[in-house]
DNA sequence: AGCGCCCAAAAAGTATACTAAAATCTGATC
DNA sequence: GATCAGATTTTAGTATACTTTTTGGGCGCT
């Protein structure tokens, strides 16, 4: 009767949870306690978090699945894919971007603008998401796409880290802004080299926040 | 007793297959078959299969699993990767190459050289692969490397198909001289401008060769 | 109290069995 | 001869039970 598989609905539920921020750092997935839960057996979620876990959002330990604990080093890495990969993405996006798309991004920096005197940080949250899902659906290279998808997944505890950052918060705000407005004019290249001084300027407040330290 | 699962065991049996092309392109992978081949039961097999699917090594089929079948398109879409992230994957290669890894690209160039003449494509296939993994290996950051693999794993069978090629095997040949050049002088700028040329090449070598035609 | 050893609990891994869905085959009907 | 319905087979999906491995804790020893 399930015209989706168990595994598969298991596996966008808790999918959607971590990009959400959902999943706390220290909780730890056991299959038979989700399975317990659902009603269902161990195999079907077993299967669902091993596949979360090969496509690098959950990390398998020995006594159950929690978040990839990054190092300080992966995330400078995941900053050099950034730094390759986005400006060229966010490029070919503005030459696809449809009106919906544009609409949604413009209520996103409304919404993120007001949380500079607001200070709700999890709308600010949200508002990126939704901002930055907007313009990656839009890029025409499904490969390329699905590439930003799965470092983004992972680096989701940094962003929400350095997002509570005041200044970060502004320059983020700044940045969504001017990429916006890149979008608008339908400037690639505007759209391009903004997103590298983005990615950079993310980047430094990175460092700035965490010297050292490992990355959580 | 088996200090790696079975899952384990199999999936890394069938990556190495699947990457020296020992895969028939209509081959199909049926866990229970391969179960009762192996004396095991189907569980570790499937597992094993999955993950290989998530990776985007197979495909899932309603029909057992088999090489994914890439669009026009797609091949086209991993060559955009390409030349966003090669360049620089072998100019940060350049500068931590060590002297094993570039006596396996002069002996891998050597036997690519020979090829030449004698036409072993067998041959020629394995040096390239040995040529790409030394210095690939080389690349300090472990993401970026992560993700020319995944792709590169998935355009097995293109990179197989116009490797038969004649002018396609001296411009592969001349690739590899070149850049090895690069690598011996450290220059990284070279190697980076070298590899970029090379991929615009193999998507021309590509181009020519499959008109049009789906990519199998 | 500190130390290690052994045992029990927890979770991963594997086996087997059953169910569901999809593809193929078969034969009857037009 | 073509086509379609139903049966059969094949394979994916799920459930359950058993085994192995890992971990943490208790217990005795010094």
């Amino acid at each position: 009767m399930p015209r989706k598989s168990h595994r598969r609905r298991i596996y966008e539920d808790y999918l959607g949870r971590i990009q959400r921020g959902e999943i706390g750092r220290q909780e730890r997935l056991v299959d038979t306690a989700i399975a317990a839960e659902l009603g269902v057996s161990r195999m079907p979620v077993r299967e669902a978090l091993m596949q979360l876990a090969h496509e690098g959002y959950l990390e398998g330990t020995t006594r159950g699945f929690t978040l990839p604990s990054l190092t300080h080093e992966q995330v400078l890495e995941f900053f050099e894919l950034r730094r390759l990969l986005e400006p060229r993405a966010v490029a070919t996006a503005t030459q696809a971007l449809d009106a919906g798309s544009l609409a949604a991004m413009r209520d996103a920096v409304r919404d993120a603008e007001s949380t500079l005197s607001s200070g709700d940080i999890m709308l600010f949250f949200r508002a990126s998401e939704v901002f930055r899902n907007a313009w990656l659906a839009a890029v025409p290279n499904r490969e390329l796409r699905q590439t930003i998808q799965r470092y983004l997944g992972q680096v989701q505890s940094v962003r929400m880290a350095t997002m509570r950052d005041r200044p970060t918060h502004e320059i983020i705000v700044e940045g969504q802004r001017q990429l916006l407005d890149a979008f608008h004019r339908r400037d690639a290249v505007a759209a391009a080299d903004r997103m590298l001084r983005f990615v950079l300027q993310a980047e430094e407040s990175y460092l700035r926040l965490a010297p050292e330290s490992a990355a959580r």
